[in-house]
DNA sequence: TTCTCCATGTAAGTAGTTACATGATTGG
DNA sequence: CCAATCATGTAACTACTTACATGGAGAA
């Protein structure tokens, strides 16, 4: 029972619910502010989840119309809740699938001339910088939420600001010392 | 002429033959070397992308078979290296594009028994740490190309190794104070 | 009244993957 | 002679996206 033909969106819709979302609506803007630094998910992907796991049995639903508009709230179920730690412990391979044109663009700058190559570069610069800024201006809602209990929404951020900043280092230093003397 | 109709990974088939890769299985082969840490490319795209490629005029293929075995080189034409030199010049948005479900795990881990949670925190940590020293290994490599004038990969082999120090950074603080008190 | 947000859903399309199929060459 | 590597290609599938379609509620 219960076994792992989930996909990892399926996954997400259910611990966003486990954190409280309880429409698809929520849990798309959930996804929005919390994980999409590390994961998106589309809208169309989230209702035929939310079925697709209420015909499992892992989350309930019911209609909770907002005056005339129609809204359907859904809920874990024990068996919901066992799923997603199931899936939390459970070990498995976890790749790390990064997807990045201007890494790429980057790789191959040499093939421009060096005026070029250098407004690419300060390009991926400004793309970071403004990533981890963007970061950094959540921390304190992630520091409120750490003190109720979540700790770990806290790390994750954290662990995207660490990693802008620390491209945004290298980016700085390969300019000083590899560029400047040409 | 020459209109921007191109994937992403035609364009990274285009910048592997500019750095000398010649044939479909070469470019494979380099990408898995080079960018594989934030761009993979399955052998089922790049014939495809080669022939596309190849009919838009921006490469020429011969035959040059090894043995008896069939082999099919390519280079690019000036057409080509134009091509390939405007994407790399035109600003176009870059989206970051990360997926990943260790991180996703993490971000969730409240839901776990501390223990557990402990668990997968050292996971994610002992897959960056392993990232940083694979590709520390490749840096001679890449120092040497340096050297010979492509230093942009060099570039990216420093920012890989560097955001995942960073991510083992924050991981060990984060279990040193944040959890410590508990 | 009009704009923005709340809210759900589907259809069509794209980009990519895995798995299969084939077979020659080289090195031990 | 056997395994690993070199080498190319396709078919079937999956996951996911964009765009469309619809419409109520609340605020300005």
């Amino acid at each position: 029972m219960s076994s792992d033909e989930l996909s990892p969106s399926a996954y997400v819709v259910l611990g966003m619910l486990g954190l409280g979302a309880s429409s698809g609506y929520e849990i798309k803007q959930m996804v929005e502010l919390s994980i999409r630094f590390f994961w998106t998910i589309s809208q169309a992907q989230i209702y035929p989840s939310l079925a697709q796991l209420e015909e499992a049995g892992l989350v309930v639903g019911r209609s909770e119309p907002r005056g005339r508009r129609p809204r359907r709230v859904y809920a874990l179920t024990a068996a919901g809740e066992e799923e997603l730690r199931l899936w939390l412990q459970q070990a498995e391979p976890m790749p790390f699938e990064l997807r990045d044109i201007g890494l790429v663009k980057l790789f191959f700058a040499d093939a421009l001339e060096p005026d070029d190559a250098r407004a690419l570069l300060d390009a991926v610069r400004r793309r970071s910088a403004e990533r981890a800024a963007t970061l950094r201006e959540i921390e304190p809602v992630a520091n409120v939420g750490a003190e109720e209990g979540d700790i770990y929404p806290l790390l994750t951020l954290r662990m995207g600001i660490a990693f802008h900043e620390a491209m945004v280092r290298v980016l700085d230093e390969f300019a000083g010392h590899t560029l400047e003397g040409r």
